[in-house]
DNA sequence: CAAATATACATTGGAGTCTTATGTATATGC
DNA sequence: GCATATACATAAGACTCCAATGTATATTTG
């Protein structure tokens, strides 16, 4: 996904949609170029989705109603802005929610003398 | 991977070498049932891993000289033991390593208004 | 002012990981 | 005797993401 300095590029599979919901809550209002270099800005440069990644998902959020989109004309150029439904933010919310719990449930496996972290 | 309660099953992308390598480190000497069942027990239930991706994985940690197998002759079967080789041990702490830092960067995107959580 | 870089969208082929399904065989509990 | 648990394994396919490529405009820099 997402060119980065990680070494286990795999762990972030499945984190996109998620990252891109979440995004859009906090903003109200993003165009894809925006969702990647403020991806990059807030992990530090760490995380740089590529277009591969989240031009296909952006609109598969379309497709699944999650998300709607308005063009907008800057000078000769056209950006499409995304905004989350009510499903869309709802489901911010879920998957969220999901990660944390996934992280928990991690966390488990790999600090078990952690009592409780 | 690994057949789950939890609803976003791509999360866990990426985590069973991660997993496998910290178990091993842990428990010194495991074979691949013993692992299915550690996993179960240790996240409530919540996360069974397969066996499809379970035996795959193991076959190429062997394979990349992370960990060595012994054969051990229980009653008529054959139970296969995995241990970690030093440089499986070495995997292991950067693997988790690597998960950590994947959860801060991901815990900056998504939980912003928490200064450092 | 030309070239490089940044902005902004998009698609396609392929790699990698996991799921589902299937297969084999022994052991145990009811 | 039958279901379930133990214990290994492989194969076909789904899904996600990466790398590469394509198009076009805007801005910066030498």
């Amino acid at each position: 996904m997402y060119i980065c300095p990680m070494h286990n590029k795999e762990l972030l599979k499945g984190t996109l949609k998620t990252i891109i919901l979440q995004l859009l809550t906090e903003k109200g209002r993003m165009y894809g170029y925006e969702i990647t270099q403020t991806v990059k800005s807030m992990t530090e440069g760490q995380i740089q989705l590529t277009e591969g990644a989240l031009y296909p998902t952006l609109h598969k959020l379309e497709a699944e109603g999650l998300v709607v989109t308005q063009k907008e004309q800057i000078g000769k150029r056209v950006r499409k802005y995304y905004t989350l439904t009510p499903s869309g933010n709802k489901a911010a919310v879920n998957k969220v929610a999901e990660f944390e719990e996934f992280v928990r449930l991690i966390g488990l496996l790999l600090h078990p003398k952690k009592s409780l972290q």
